[in-house]
DNA sequence: CGCGAACTTGAGGCGTGTCAACCCCTGTGG
DNA sequence: CCACAGGGGTTGACACGCCTCAAGTTCGCG
């Protein structure tokens, strides 16, 4: 009812530069020269946009015509086919790029909501695909993300359809960790911006499970939880979980 | 033993057109005018290989330089974490990409089998980035089948995390039906190419399961089963399945 | 300070996994 | 042409892991 008002609804038309992000070597421009990412900052109009907590920054259904870059924030991609039925498909953070699955059909595939206050880079997908054309680093860079998301959605199904809870939850903080430690932050501790339930949609478990889960693991000596607050205490021994027969 | 010991074991040299090819509508060149497929056939330099019944297009962990599609034939391709632990990420037929998710790393993830003898093109990558700059539905086409995969990979997630048996295999019929009809084939109809073992991978249950399943699906005049062969007799109640509370 | 949402923990039920026996189909060799 | 072997498939009995339901606690936020 507050500020919320006022805030537009669309992209923010302000200019964003690659080259002075501190996310460039993270983000798309991976590798890019300077020379080149001069060239993308000069054509490319990446507009930036800022979302509330709660918030969705696209729907199902959408049409599609930018892809998104996380710059701060947390977000969760969900889809939902037959009413009632959701799965979260991905949680992302900065650095990497939100609805890709929808350039297929035009239309976007998920829901994106963002799990705390977040920002954006608006990438519009024409001119995306055209500067591609003009620098080959950034059509190669642009192809090593769309396959990593490939990649990464194996992983989850290689979760999803092998693994038992334990597993399956030390698989995600361990993912998790890992890709906030390439970011900065600690490899031991975590403060987790998704409730046990969303941990649980994505993970294809009850959110009581998850919590239950969690326990135990501390009950192991492997962490402490507090609430969302996680500290690995034997980070061998939470990647032992998912050996099945150690020595 | 006999002619496998002649059969060379990788591309074989043998140049293919895909302006002359009938996959050229569901295939990557999809919507490419005339004259844009010409310049593809004349430039990029796509090879054919043949892979017998059992034997392996890529193994997980081999260098990455080419795309792979199908032209004819059926394909599973299996992501192997820890030893022991499986699980079958796609089954692939005709005008079917295979091998994406390696672009990334430039190593292949998955370990790709054939079903049944089967035939694809080899799309040289770097080839392909290069003529993607010059003919830019090429390159579209391409973006819009990296995303393909994604989709369908976030379509699995949700099968394995949010359905019940039954859902599952009711999901995974109603998939594979729909993509043999859009290839010309029976809507009712389907030989099966996977065991049950590979459905139970795929599917994230175990081959007991779904056998259990499919003679239930029997027993309620949903379809009839006869090893591989399934026929759907009421592809309306099949859908049902997925439904969760029908009128 | 107090309300509600998120989390934890317990008890019991259910769906799927496990283990095992049997059947069917195919291919092979006598 | 038949016997046999072996892999794939089916079916049953039982076990167990996760879900369901419910009560109680903690934390964050207005």
């Amino acid at each position: 009812m507050d500020e919320i008002v006022f805030r537009p609804l669309h992209t923010v038309a302000c200019k964003v530069r690659c080259s002075s992000c501190n996310l460039r070597e993270i983000c798309l421009p991976v590798g890019l020269t300077r020379e080149e990412m001069a060239h993308v900052d000069s054509i490319m109009v990446v507009g930036q946009r800022k979302v509330a907590r709660g918030e969705a920054l696209v729907h199902a259904g959408d049409r599609f015509d930018s892809v998104f870059a996380v710059r701060t924030g947390f977000f969760k991609s969900v889809i939902t086919s037959s009413p009632g039925r959701q799965q979260i498909t991905a949680f992302q953070t900065s650095g990497e790029l939100i609805g890709l699955g929808g350039i297929d059909t035009g239309r976007h595939e998920v829901d994106v909501v963002a799990l705390e206050d977040s920002q954006v880079c608006v990438i519009p997908y024409g001119e995306l695909e055209a500067l591609g054309r003009a620098v080959p680093s950034l059509q190669r860079q642009f192809h090593r993300h769309l396959s990593r998301e490939i990649a990464a959605d194996h992983e989850a199904m290689m979760q999803l359809g092998s693994m038992h809870a334990e597993e399956r939850v030390a698989a995600f903080l361990l993912n998790l960790v890992h890709r906030l430690e390439t970011r900065g932050f600690s490899s031991t501790s975590v403060l987790l911006r998704m409730s046990r339930d969303e941990i649980g949609s994505f993970l294809g478990l009850k959110l009581e499970t998850v919590s239950r889960t969690l326990s135990k693991f501390q009950t192991d000596g492997l962490l402490f939880v507090r609430q969302r607050q996680i500290q690995i205490t034997d980070p061998v021994g939470l990647k032992q979980v998912l050996e099945p027969a150690a020595a």
